[in-house]
Order: C-alpha cells, then structure tokens, then sequence
DNA sequence: TAATATACCTTGCATAACAAGACGTATGGC
DNA sequence: GCCATACGTCTTGTTATGCAAGGTATATTA
C-alpha cells in the first residue's frame, strides 16, 4: 500500500509532543489481541491518517522497553512461509500501566484544553 | 501538607508527555497580556492545579528559545524598589506561531481521542 | 539476477525537561 | 548586626526519547 497524500494540509505531529505517549499508544493498541511490531507501525500510519506515524527505529525500542517492564509478554511465530513475526501482547501489569497512562493523558489534555479555552482580554 | 503518593503521582503529569507543549502553554499565557517569568511558574502552578507545573529552570530557556525565534519580546523594568523584572510579549510572529501551535496540539489531542476510543483490531 | 516487500534490530545524534546550583535585592525576626 | 525567607533571573550537567540511517534476513516477482 501506497502513501497517500491526500490532504496537502495534513500535517503530522512534532516530535516532542509526540514524546511520551508512545507507550500509550502501543499499550492501548495491543490492549484488543496480539500484534507484531511491523503491523503496529503500518496500523498506526493507516488508522491515524499519519498524524501519529513512526518509524520501526523508533518503535522497537518501545516495544524493548515495554518488555523490560513487564508490560507485555512475546511470542515468536515462524510461519511455513514468510519471514518470523515477534507477537506481543498485554500483561496484567501492562494493563494497569495502560490505565495509569489513560488517566495521565485525560488529566494533561484535560489541563490543557482548560488553560487554552482561558481567554485574558483579547481574542 | 501532602497528598498520599498515589494521588500525588497521578496528579502531576509525566516529564516527557508535557515535552513539547511548553511553549504553546507560554505563549498562551502572555498572549493575553505580558508577564515575567517568575510570575508564569507561579501562574502554571495555581491556575492549572499543579497539574502543567514548571521549575524555573525549565521555563527560563523555553524563554530565551521564544527570544531568540522572535516569537517574544522582552522590556526590563526596573521599579524604585524591588528586584528588576523581565516582561515579555507576544510579537507578530509569536501570535502565528501560537496559532500554529495550537493548531498542531489540536491534531495531535484529536488523533490521541479517537485512537483511545477505538477498540482495535476490528478492521 | 535484481528489485521490492516484509520483518527484525542497533548506533549515534539532537533536543527538551529538570535538578541543582549561582547571583542578587528586599523584608522581617532575633 | 545577622539570618532566614521571598522574590527574581540565569547556567550547567544529567537523562530520556524520537528518529535517521544503517544493518540482517526471507519471500516473491519480474
């Protein structure tokens, strides 16, 4: 599948504000089944219209981190064709830290929306 | 007086999730009139509730970035008594610059809700 | 044979938030 | 006189993370 550029105005999101919801955003998209790193990068191009695209570079640290932590567990999978997928999927504790982040985000983009709705004397 | 710490931890928001957003926050707040630096931490302490807090030592470089980008203008007052105090204001550029931002903020706050009201793999 | 798509991983750089310090002015308590 | 505290600005060093740019390897198609 292609790219597509449909919307010349479509603009994607700095890298820092990005910065710190990605282990969100991978919790969260595992949170329904199992994924594999490569299709957690094409979903999030496709399912976000690019707005919160990353590259594999940037991704699989994640998904290291997120092992590390113990937030979710890996399985290998070597199918008769094709070339090996590493599957991960949500542990207990991942969907706790997935809660904990969900409340973060709500509480900063609740500060946030609250603080910029604020007008002084001009508009 | 503190809260307990499990209240504490999610009333304040993760280092690297605020990354980013400091400077739309910052010219937000003088965009309806100029302030000091001194007076913006103590402003993003009450008015947020601690949840967008700031150390000095972080909000004086976001300044001196704005600065420098032209986005702020800075006028030194020197009362009769008091310590000196830097104001700054919202210039030409800064006002698109915050247009911008606010802009970029609202793609990425968007993309974040409808990513986290998805349930997933249902395609 | 070569190119492309799939799928994983690593190294090195740039950047911003923050703690921790520094410097200096005013005010009030002892 | 001396000290603590609030005010007000600024700098340095540490750390985390996004990302470009590389690498490895398999399968398909031209």
């Amino acid at each position: 599948m292609k790219t597509d550029n449909r919307t010349e105005d479509r603009k994607s999101i700095g890298r820092e504000l990005r910065r710190g919801s990605l282990e969100l955003i991978v919790l969260h998209l595992i949170s329904s089944g199992e994924a594999y790193g490569y299709e957690i990068v094409t979903r999030l191009t496709t399912e976000t219209n690019g707005s919160l695209e990353v590259t594999d570079g940037t991704l699989y640290p994640v998904l290291y981190r997120l092992e590390r932590a113990g937030f979710v567990a890996v399985r290998w999978e070597t199918p008769e064709r094709g070339v090996p997928r590493k599957y991960y999927r949500l542990t207990e504790a991942g969907q706790l830290e997935l809660r904990a982040l969900e409340q973060e985000w709500t509480t900063f983009a609740g500060a946030m929306a609250r603080l910029l709705r604020t007008k002084g004397k001009s508009s």
